[in-house]
DNA sequence: GTGAAAGCGCTAACAT
DNA sequence: ATGTTAGCGCTTTCAC
């Protein structure tokens, strides 16, 4: 009959007839234990079925056991874009091969005053991810204070941080996006930017204007949205109203894309017959929109686990370079 | 100059003149405090910024301070299906007020051997809040046996598991859905259905099929789906092939939904014009789809919220009796 | 009502 | 290479 409570490290030395400090050591791949020893104790262990822990593992070493992504947007926002969601995905395999935890930090900035600052600082981590980094947002500046091993998932706004980062590259995925606009035939072509406090955005609005101001176009198009479906709406009625004569449209991501088309089709346009739209992140309001989008590539899920590996590298003392990620158009019926 | 480690109680209970153990009272409520007693460690809590170490006190409690959410589907779905959005706003909401942390816990029963029940089993929460049961899932045997204060959101399948729930009343739902497309005219209505071994697939089938025949219509229209939108595409591809008069259609889920509406779209078919399609959850599939869906409510960020007040309760060791909620039809442009 | 002391399960010096 | 020992920060008897 199996003791009630879980078995302890103690039992496992027991049975395997060694101290508590060998068979610590066996299950933390200490080098220097005889082979034998190594062999009793892992028995042990499979016998007993032992699980370390966590909680008296985390009191002694004073580390967490858990990483926390960090993303300062209301919870509406991250249980609602389909980037977050990617995004949860690939932290979530990346971390499946490893004992650490994932936590979700997330809420405006000034929601619960400074709860995030409080969590990062009271060392309930060993790392953080940030995501979704605006210009405001003093993160960068408690991460260094605090020491806290972490890398940007998205550069971020001001590279003062020095912090590392994995990005994916926004300037050429635009000048894409707007190339492929500009090969179609248009010539009246608007934008319909992320928000300007964010690399994404300005990245995005970037690569626009490059392409466009190469093919000789006009660049006055320009309505800023801030990555939601109702600011998509508002930002194209505007552009719309500025320029009935509208035959292209990038929008810099697929939900505000999605609500664009619609404003379109309420207006009488039809998409891409009069108005071509190409949007940006090709992820599941692309294919489930119809039209299907034309969209740019935003490997979201790809990037979260790249940030991963390089935390790991960080929480080992390495040091590591930004990586930024290439990437393509994907054509479809909007455009 | 603060101290460069976190504040222990230690430090609580000298500046405030106490023990330890007085200061550990006044933090965990103990009413057997004097005033003056209690109003000094306060004091000194605030002053030093005092938070309590969560793996000193797991440790020494053995509870966990968490509850897991267990869903028995793969990442893939958990993070791409706005359902499951939704559920985690819900619980990750009521759970801001408690200082209890949420642990995400999925993957299919085969996925990884037994990890889940082994998790479950492990004591590593204090409680489990299981979404989209299946019949197969032996869940709530294990729940049983742990011991393990639970509750389920979307009854379990079969109730022998006694334990509680919280559910909305997906029959009357799917009524609802039904009855709607029979007063707009239908007579030749199909069904897509959820996965017959959960009990929210099996309710809504029956729903519809209860509407059908109150109102003399033949209920041989069934084409069973799973949920996600592949599974509606070809369910709906079988229901156009055997009934080409299709003329309504009540599809289980809003993901699915949408697949019908583009395969519908791809016969030739407009929608509501020649097909009305009803859906199910009103989620965020509904309102970006093109015609904007009609609709049954799932208000699933309430259930989630309710079960997690259920499980609080239970883990109160409280005696709680399910709770079903009741739900209504949004009619937008799809029928 | 309060303090002293034991101990939760583990790791990490420090011996040997 | 291995055992002994001392805590990590907290709650909880058990005395007083």
């Amino acid at each position: 009959m199996r003791a009630r409570t879980a078995p302890t490290l103690e039992d496992v030395a027991r049975q395997a007839g060694v101290s508590r400090a060998t068979a610590s050591r066996v299950i933390n791949a200490d080098p220097r234990v005889r082979e034998a020893a190594r062999v009793a104790v892992s028995a042990a262990v499979a016998d007993l079925g032992y699980r370390p822990n966590r909680a008296a593992r985390r009191l002694v070493t004073q580390a967490a056991d858990s990483i926390a992504v960090v993303v300062p947007e209301s919870d509406e926002r991250v249980f609602t874009d389909p980037f977050f969601s990617g995004l949860l995905r690939g932290v979530t395999r990346a971390l499946a091969t490893t004992p650490l935890q994932l936590v979700l930090v997330m809420g405006k900035p000034d929601d619960d005053d400074r709860r995030m600052e409080r969590y990062l600082r009271g060392g309930h981590t060993d790392g953080a991810i940030v995501v979704s980094h605006h210009q405001d947002d003093n993160l960068w500046r408690v991460l260094a204070e605090t020491k806290l091993p972490s890398v940007f998932l998205g550069r971020p706004y001001a590279d003062a941080s020095r912090l590392p980062y994995v990005d994916v590259d926004n300037t050429t995925g635009a000048e894409l996006a707007a190339q492929h606009l500009i090969e179609r035939g248009c010539r009246r072509i608007g934008t319909v930017t992320g928000p300007q406090d964010m690399s994404a955005g300005r990245d995005r609005l970037r690569g626009w204007t490059n392409a466009l101001v190469a093919a000789g176009l006009s660049v006055d198009l320009v309505e800023s949205g801030d990555f939601t479906p109702a600011g998509g709406a508002v930002a194209t009625r505007h552009l719309l109203e500025r320029a009935p004569d509208l035959d292209g449209l990038f929008v810099a991501s697929d939900q505000m894309a999605v609500a664009s088309i619609a404003e379109l089709a309420q207006s009488g346009r039809s998409v891409p017959g009069d108005v071509a739209v190409v949007g940006y992140d090709d992820n599941t309001a692309a294919t489930l929109s119809r039209p299907t989008l034309t969209t740019v590539v935003n490997p979201i899920s790809e990037m979260a686990s790249r940030a991963v590996d390089l935390l790991l590298r960080v929480m080992d003392g390495q040091d590591v370079e930004p990586e930024v990620l290439s990437t393509h158009l994907v054509v479809r019926e909007s455009a």
